[in-house]
DNA sequence: CTGAAAGCGCTTACAG
DNA sequence: CTGAAAGCGCTTACAG
């Protein structure tokens, strides 16, 4: 077993050149000769060497590294949203420091203080909030921070989103347009934008079409709260014949729930969720729901992310991608809707 | 925006210490009077230093990031498993590098480099296989590998499986002891040594009971595959009353392709899964399947890295974690079984 | 185009 | 316990 660390002065002794040489040899962009290069390349993979990404990250300023910080991975949008956004940076030279967190604030205080010590270039979050003051510690340090799927009112953040509110909107359109009678609203989190802006949405779309407000419960994008909501709303003296959940992770709870309770899913009451995740559209659902559309949030992420990363004045962007609702067959339709 | 590139000098010349003492503050073990860490604190918060962990790692010749390579996401599984390394190893003061990689040997081939390249203390992969090159290139370097939820025959490589041989004969008698003439498996990648010993395993077990050999399908751990593979064992000219597949994920295309072809789970086929994700459980599925203790295979892939990356000499280790199988309802039981 | 030299921000013997 | 100094493996002006 050689265990060896080649390093670029090996490189040089073996080539007979100098050590900037090598080094330059692997900088795309230096001067070298052809013979040179020919070399050098040569010598070093004789030696197995490969520059040091550490060592240059030091001298550079630049460690290529983006910090994501994660809540939770079982609501399936995120595990999609991760390969993407995977693939989106390798593809741009860039490498992936994960943390899971958890949405306290200490949590996310200790994992803003690794990301800032092995020195990321940005920052990423998914599902987790962001307090002003981890926020003015990390632009202190010069690291853009771009909110995947959550806004930050007032903070000075970047911020890539569907269209929540209009979002919300679209299914309370579509659900007092069809035939229901009582439409009640299981929430995504209110302590998060994205569940608040959407149940804002909604409430606005029930006015609009001058229906009563809805009955509401948090579900906290949590199964099991989704759960009892649904078993504590069809139990009560009034059971909705509609129901908007707050994502579809939600909503793929309360359609369990209400097999479990022998309901029939859009017979005694309909379903509209929010995400659109792959398992949306599996028979065993068929779920209606809004669509986000990942792959151009992960885009939109990418590229505002990359261009403060090169522009450091740039403005901080609050980036709203609208989605189509998806029709299935989880919500009856109006009588005259088109088949 | 002060943009402040702190350094352990700054912090020295504010404390009017030696940068050499600022920096034993801030390694644990290192002795320090009460006196100057109590200065030397003072002046880091005042300036909100935190020690650099790239320079850091290069003296060291520890990085503390371990690789992490992933085929896809889409199976539960990987996102479970995820979740739990990763705290797993935050906790004892590691971070993961993510990289997604496809299974062909290139792409395998080009993450193992950036992996190198930065020097990460220890690898692991999932669902990845990784030729016997690029193994002898990680252990060149002194680097061990760890392959989750994948064995390596031959290989000189630790790796974490359940106990898929085990898994499948357990499988094969619960299906043979109950009310089913013909038994068909659609099984998980035969590339891969956990869809190839799940179906050995099954294979075998069926043997024992004196079962006919069974109709074998590859779904290659896809959705679609398996679908088709349903399609055409139910429009066969004998189709099966009960069908092992390889994974959860794939069993779950299996039903819902069932499902929008008429037939009954498990009135018309009984259908017995692999992997115990979440999901199997939720009630559209309520799937019976054999469990892959996740927990537990976590906590060895980390212990199986952690004491190679402490004592180089530790020989590679296979292991296998046992699994029950768990009853839901979308297998029939025997008559006679208990209730 | 090429080499000698300085320096990135640390840790760690080595003296005192 | 504390400080001066060397060195981790590179990149990058600066001369030639």
């Amino acid at each position: 077993m050689t265990e060896t660390k080649v390093t670029s002065l090996d490189v040089a002794r073996v080539a007979g050149v100098s050590q900037s040489a090598v080094s330059r040899v692997f900088t795309p962009g230096a001067s070298v000769s052809k013979g040179m290069e020919a070399k050098v390349k040569k010598a070093a993979e004789s030696l197995g060497y490969r520059p040091n990404s550490l060592a240059r990250a030091m001298i550079t300023g630049k460690s290529r590294i983006i910090g994501l910080v994660v809540a939770y991975l079982d609501n399936q949008f995120y595990p999609v949203a991760l390969e993407r956004l995977s693939h989106a940076l390798q593809e741009r030279g860039y490498h992936i420091l994960i943390f899971m967190a958890g949405n306290t604030h200490e949590a996310v205080a200790k994992v803003v203080d690794d990301l800032l010590a092995y020195q990321v270039d940005g920052i990423i979050t998914a599902s987790v909030d962001m307090s002003g003051s981890l926020a003015a510690q990390c632009s202190a340090a010069g690291i853009p921070v771009v909110l995947f799927n959550r806004g930050q009112p007032g903070a000075g953040l970047s911020s890539v989103t569907s269209a929540n509110l209009e979002g919300g909107a679209k299914v309370a359109r579509f659900l007092a347009q069809g035939p229901h009678e009582r439409i009640a609203h299981i929430a995504g989190w209110q302590g998060s934008s994205t569940g608040f802006d959407r149940t804002q949405g909604f409430l606005t779309g029930l006015r609009a079409q001058e229906r009563p407000e809805p009955t509401v419960i948090d579900g906290m994008y949590d199964r099991e709260t989704a759960a009892q909501a649904t078993r504590s709303l069809m139990e009560g003296s009034a059971p909705p014949d509609a129901i908007f959940v707050g994502n579809d992770h939600m909503a793929f709870a309360v359609m369990d729930m209400l097999k479990t309770m022998g309901l029939s899913v859009p017979g005694d009451v309909s379903i509209v969720g929010y995400d659109d995740v792959p398992m949306a559209s599996w028979a065993a659902y068929d779920l209606t729901t809004v669509r986000q559309p990942v792959n151009r949030m992960i885009e939109a992420t990418v590229e505002t992310l990359l261009s403060q990363l090169n522009d450091p004045d740039r403005h901080i962007q609050k980036i709203e991608i609208d989605g189509p609702l998806i029709l299935r067959g989880s919500a009856r339709l109006a009588k005259d809707a088109p088949s």
